[in-house]
DNA sequence: CCCTTGAATTGACCCTGGTCACTTTTTAAG
DNA sequence: CTTAAAAAGTGACCAGGGTCAATTCAAGGG
């Protein structure tokens, strides 16, 4: 059960495989991506794609992964929500990215949370990380503004679920109007704030 | 803008296509339905299928829509919950449907919100068929076992939400040992309940 | 009964994702 | 070096969804 490093020239071959099919999506969006386009531009047999690739759809959720892992970060880097109406504008760069597209939406969709284990499933991943970093915003706040008598990881999956939830609308013609946090903001507040009899 | 009233003849044309695909569905599964075959066992030839349905998808969304709709009633046919941990049982049998297979879940994401407003999308009026009933179970127990401070409709959504996170999580390998509605359980007592306070 | 008009149907053809037996390149042992 | 074996890459080929110009069929007027 060896697994053997890969060569350098695969490694160069991969990379010239994901900047084509970049370079794709840039210039024509991703319902322009063609397989062929793809390994036209990156010199290349077309199955030398299938080797690096399962399908087509996982070099997309690689890409897509990789993007949603960079705004991820960015947006853990910035300051924590300081109240509930604060989680929603902070979400709305991801939530911006992931519904731009129907094929974008459908592909995290599906790959969210993909039966893959041994992940090198990149928007699986991130939807990981979505949850602990949820968990962690909300752990500050519990005792002050947010409810105490749930979970912190339950609370940030449900903050999950809403957000999935919202961005499933946005490609409902009725609700095209608003943005996606805006959306996102009515589920938040009776799921995290803290009970006013309580208070 | 005449619409013009469809021939009996291609009533019929449909409904040999429609039928033709139910019998190769149940003997092969979802995975298993080709075009070819479905226009082979109803004698018509490729084109006449395109001309019925907009691409292969429509079909099976409406043939789950019609599944989806005939479950449902059963399910508002039955006596409503009588406390909250009900919901998730009651809840079962369509969940049970949507999650049996990833073609089903995948078509039933893609359509549920799906842009169509002129709806004859089933499985988006669904939805809608979906929130009412919730609505209106919660209405009944608001006030006993229910918080008041929220709309029903909200808290509808809510819980279809809730449904949604907890099927798509049935294809995550890491929990694919529970019942769909044993995951969708732990969510709906923090969202719905009265706060214990307030008791 | 014939003819016109639009609805319904046809099937050859195209597009594009995906496969696989075979060739070329790299590695490393002798 | 030589050479065997593994890795990487190739491109002809297939499958299956989707298109459309051409054809057949149904309905109503004269």
């Amino acid at each position: 059960m060896e697994t053997r490093a890969p060569q350098k020239r695969r490694l160069e071959t991969r990379a010239k495989l994901v900047a084509a099919a970049e370079t794709i999506i840039a210039e024509e969006g991703f319902a322009g991506l063609r397989v062929e386009d793809v390994v036209a531009r990156a010199k290349v047999a077309k199955g030398t794609f299938f080797s690096h690739f399962e399908d087509k759809d996982r070099l997309l959720a690689l890409l897509i992964g990789q993007e949603m892992e960079r705004i991820l970060a960015n947006i853990a880097d910035g300051p924590p929500p300081a109240d509930i109406d604060d989680f929603a504008t902070r979400l709305a760069p991801l939530m911006d990215y992931i519904a731009q597209d129907r094929i974008v939406f459908d592909v995290v969709m599906r790959f969210s949370g993909a039966g893959v284990i041994e992940t090198t499933e990149l928007i699986s991943l991130n939807f990981m990380h979505q949850i602990e970093l949820f968990a962690a915003w909300i752990q500050a706040l519990q005792g002050t503004v947010i409810r105490t008598d749930v979970e912190p990881m339950l609370l940030a999956e449900g903050v999950q679920a809403f957000a999935i939830q919202a961005m499933a609308l946005k490609f409902c013609a009725l609700h095209n109007t608003n943005q996606h946090h805006e959306r996102l903001a009515p589920y938040l507040g009776p799921w995290l704030a803290q009970p006013k009899s309580a208070q």
